[in-house]
DNA sequence: CGATAGGTTGAATTTTTTCAATTCCAGTGG
DNA sequence: CCACTGGAATTGAAAAAATTCAACCTATCG
């Protein structure tokens, strides 16, 4: 792994590696040894920041699983996300220079400190920081957009299905498998995210499995139809399934219509500058 | 207002002007005149930028309203945001270079442009614009998550009551009644914005008449009960109430009881730097 | 080996949507 | 000026989706 160097006994990162794990294309021409960052362990059930707390510092996951929730006037949870390697936690609290979130680890994590101060007087000086702190917040945005657009419009079962390509394609992406993983966390907080009780959650599941989408044991998924559930907007009514074992291929599942032609993207206006 | 000087024919503002608009408390110590971002205007129904049309620029409203929205496969419109006056819009565009949402005005509306590469290479420079940049996105992004956390997990009614209360401050801010006001939008796009159908808008305004929450007539709103309306949670079943006229005070609204002990905000872990 | 948190499943209930029928209003053209 | 028209809004009734409540598993961890 690209984790970085030993130094003073702790692990410390250069703008390269951080870059990297961001997915920021930098032509990373720097002299890099000079400016690092430096790591720091979490445990499982460890809280990294909470909400009100003085903000002053910005965080990548190296390794490990966590969950950032909103705290409601009853105490309750709201979880926003379940960040895991190569995303950024804290930027929520730049605003009012406090965290308005709080991030919990659900596994033993490896996180990477940057201290916001430091970064953004360094971003003057090495334009790839700076952009690389644009397009992160950017697409932070891009994700919590898409998020509201799921929620607002699709059924639960659509959520659910979502839900599990997009952990999917982050497993893939980190070089697990895609097709055999573990959930990190429990039902509630999947049903959380996805504004779902945990019951319907189980169910959506339990569904799925019966369909033979995916199977599942516990916090153990695998994926079978990939492709459908990423198109997948409702489930067939119960009673036209049978109850019979898993591994059959999906016979009926609603999916997605190709697209309407709707009004072309009609005339775009576009003031000059 | 502090709309800015006529130049060539064009509106201007300065960066002082653009800070003030953002809310961002900015000790602007530049010789402003220097520096100025350019007016457009766009009439109703126009559009500002569409999904993946390349990005260049940064928008500030400086008067109207708005609405962006995403577009999924059927070619449905999803609400996202009802711009207004001091919102920033198009920050979506920097992580891809393209836009991810549509900006459509939903009236005449005034908007500053801000070259993007512009900005950037004069927030090196002026320490104010920089900051102003991190400011604005991170409270975008609270925005959105306080968002995410409303479809999470309140009732259809919570949300359109505080989807009320949210614009009535709006309106205070920018020094119009909070008491009185007319929607911009449809019931349809509100509907959407909430992840509601606009049958349940209509019937959730009606219900809040009809308990003296609120006054509505077609898009005037006057909010007669600001209170209850922050704290609503959900309303008592309709034949417990009188179908008489409105203008009475509320009587029973079910609102949030004082926060639960909950788990205290326990032993916080904070990582030397 | 029990205690316990997490998970599944069923049945009843509630919430929200869907479908359908009007009504209201702004604008248009006779 | 006024009747028409079409989009927007309201309202009712039926249907569907999701939640709630409750019972019962099943892993895991002292």
């Amino acid at each position: 792994m690209e984790a970085g160097r030993q130094r003073q006994g702790r692990l410390w990162s250069n703008l390269k590696e951080v870059c990297d794990l961001l997915h920021i294309p930098s032509a990373c021409t720097i002299q890099s040894e000079e400016l690092l960052f430096q790591h720091v362990q979490f445990k499982t059930g460890q809280r990294i920041h909470t909400i009100g707390q003085p903000f002053d510092t910005l965080y990548i996951v190296n390794s490990g699983f966590l969950k950032t929730v909103l705290i409601d006037e009853f105490g309750n949870e709201q979880v926003l996300s379940f960040p895991m390697k190569g995303d950024m936690l804290g930027v929520d609290g730049i605003h009012s220079r406090q965290y308005a979130s709080e991030a919990v680890a659900l596994s033993d994590c490896d996180l990477i400190l940057l201290p916001f101060k430091k970064l953004t007087a360094l971003g003057r000086v090495h334009l790839e920081l700076e952009n690389m702190m644009y397009g992160v917040m950017s697409r932070e945005l891009v994700r919590e957009q898409a998020m509201i657009g799921m929620l607002g419009a699709l059924s639960a079962e659509a959520r659910v299905a979502r839900f599990l390509v997009s952990l999917a394609d982050r497993f893939a992406q980190m070089g697990y498998s895609s097709k055999l993983f573990n959930l990190r966390m429990t039902r509630h907080e999947i049903g959380s995210y996805l504004g779902l009780t945990l019951e319907t959650v189980s169910r959506t599941l339990s569904a799925f499995n019966e369909i033979g989408l995916i199977t599942v044991d516990q916090r153990t998924i695998g994926i079978k139809d990939p492709d459908a559930l990423k198109t997948l907007r409702r489930l067939p009514p119960s009673r036209s399934r049978s109850k019979s074992g898993a591994g059959r291929k999906a016979a009926a599942v609603e999916a997605a219509e190709p697209a309407a032609p709707s009004t072309g993207p009609s005339v775009q206006l576009m003031a000059a500058v």
